[in-house]
DNA sequence: TCTCGTATAGAAAGCGCTTGCTACGGCTGT
DNA sequence: ACAGCCGTAGCAAGCGCTTTCTATACGAGA
């Protein structure tokens, strides 16, 4: 059958005792008995048995990375990056230690199977749990999660959020990284104000998301704080909501170009929605930055090739998810408070200019 | 401390035995006890010891997918997609039988990595593993991949290939899922020859890989069959091979135009590197389809929405990532033979154009 | 020379679960 | 009325590893 432990042990003439502790390097073996036992699991092509290791130690290699869709760049960007220091082979350390295993877990944006996959991770005993991207806000969900994270966190696993702001009820995480979703928001409205424009339509994502609210909160901010649009029936009219998806984006900006042919700028909640905005724009004949402006959210890498390239804001999407991976590993300390914002830079690009006069 | 399977028994009154088999419903349990254990574990919020219940039954819940990056969407979608199959929560079964959790494993294109990822895989005694995108070809490691995947195969684990062409040695695996890149390719390479072009850049990828072989194969053959570019030497200058990302798109773009000021199209061996190519053209202050027609392979979803819209050559990427994963679930029969190729469409939009005449 | 650290190796007790086998009570068949 | 079953439940032996504690051998200090 399969080689253990014992097998290994009996042909390198020690006990198993001696070939565990060669393997895990945690403890002083003699020079020469390392090298017989290497070399006995070489012969023998022994692998470790996983879940036995893990029980016995009760600890796991594992660690999971929760994301949103993982077929959207967004979230694969910080889930690749993270993986980078999570290890899997290739962390640079050689060998022993850091050799995790990350487990990407798609939630597809459901609440439920957010949680489902967190007790999926607690069954599996995981070292650490990255949860990236905007969270759902019902109140009962939000409790859910809290306890369930508590849980795992006393568990020994170590909980890091990535792009997702600290649950409201103060938690037993290591470090959440937020995004600086509110000030990007309002300084590309700032940006399309400073152009000229004073009717600018909101592609919204799903209203149940914080990263929705928040990037629609710092427009909002930015429409106030040059004294526009302060009628909420009107902020309404000019806001449509839906998914992260390029449909949405097209057909939300159908939709408020309907409502309001007067806007001279939309502004969507991500660069694929704004994609999805650009090509509705253009079917109703008109263009890209002359007839009206279009900016994005986040600077994945195929908006400067949009064309005109996206004016957008830049999220330093790989450096987080590689940070979230290096606090989930322990190798980093966590910053004061256990919350570090990460700043969101406007890029501006062709797609925005002044409106046309008159 | 944490809650044993003996804590839920002892408060079922029942015997240890009995609450394994409730969870695991695989033997006859009295409606009354049952549902007394189902009571306890709810009031103790147990979650079963992962390692423990895969060490004792010596199998375990998690399923491998292996991917060479992450962040592409090319990897992101087929990755979602059998996710979506392979359960975590939501795979529709209610609860019981098929719930594992998948493991994206990103190897960043690198064999060793491959490798490494497997022994991790096959450490953990994974259920399945599903190997996707194009492989690399040097004859050493693909030795010791059928290797390692026979040790893995006969480890019980179930080995499914998607996208990705079976290796030489026969092999123990489910099923493997090839896309028709070369028939891909040459439709492509044909629709550019019927609109009139004659000489036709190709930026290929990594010459190591299978999928870039075969792409290639499938222009080369499209050449030959309408008798064009038949010298080798020929061949080479209008070829330039690197890494499938934009970037590489961008200056391989370039250096063709640099070679052969004559071509009137240039191919990308995916969408991602004609993008790159795009914006090279248009740097170059020539504009697409008038003076160069720009062609990419794989239709993402951002390809519709270049300016103008990319002529590629669709995949059918999800359908491909969801039946990889109903194989290596074990929910589907694998095909005639073990092996099925996946057709690939061609998409004519608007970045291919008759030459200009002259 | 004798006693003690020090360095290294082994024995053995689990880790928490699964599962083959046994036990037991009530039904059925004759 | 008795043997034989069927339907349930429990016993207990592991699964393959880690780790505490103990044992041994060696060299050093007294």
């Amino acid at each position: 059958m399969t080689v253990t432990l014992a097998d290994v042990a009996a042909r390198a003439r020690v006990s198993p005792a001696t070939v565990s502790r060669v393997l895990n390097g945690n403890y002083p073996v003699a020079a020469s008995t390392r090298e017989r036992v290497l070399r006995a699991v070489d012969d023998l092509d022994y692998v470790l048995n996983g879940p036995a290791s893990s029980l016995a130690a009760a600890t796991s290699d594992l660690v999971g990375i929760l994301v949103n869709d993982i077929a959207d760049p967004f979230f694969g960007i910080m889930a690749g990056a993270a993986q980078t220091q999570i290890g899997g082979p290739g962390d640079g350390s050689g060998r022993a230690g850091g050799e995790k295993l990350a487990v990407i877990c798609n939630t597809g944006g459901s609440p439920e199977r957010e949680l489902t996959y967190l007790t999926l991770l607690q069954r599996q005993r995981a070292a650490a749990v990255v949860l990236t991207g905007g969270a759902v806000e019902y109140p009962a969900h939000q409790a859910a999660m809290a306890a369930k994270l508590a849980k795992l966190a006393d568990a020994g696993t170590r909980i890091v959020f990535c792009g997702r702001p600290p649950l409201p009820e103060g938690d037993a995480l290591v470090a959440a990284l937020a995004f600086d979703n509110r000030g990007g928001g309002r300084r590309l409205t700032e940006h399309l104000i400073a152009l000229g424009h004073r009717r600018i339509g909101y592609v919204a994502g799903p209203p149940e998301r914080t990263t929705t609210r928040h990037r629609l909160e710092g427009h909002r901010e930015a429409l106030r704080g040059a004294g526009l649009d302060t009628d909420p029936a009107d902020e309404e009219r000019l806001t449509v909501h839906g998914p992260y998806d390029r449909r949405s984006g097209y057909e939300a900006t159908l939709e408020i170009l309907r409502r309001e042919p007067g806007v001279t700028a939309v502004v969507a909640a991500n660069d694929t929605v704004a994609l999805g905005a650009c090509a509705a724009v253009r079917d109703q004949g008109l263009r890209i930055p002359q007839d009206i402006s279009v900016a994005g959210f986040d600077d994945l890498p195929f908006s400067v090739d949009a064309v005109p390239a996206l004016t957008t804001v830049r999220l330093p999407l790989f450096e987080a998810g590689a940070r979230a991976g290096r606090l989930a590993m322990g190798k980093e300390n966590p910053p004061p408070g256990g919350i570090a914002t990460i700043a969101a830079e406007l890029m501006i690009r062709g797609s925005t200019a002044p409106p046309r006069v008159g």
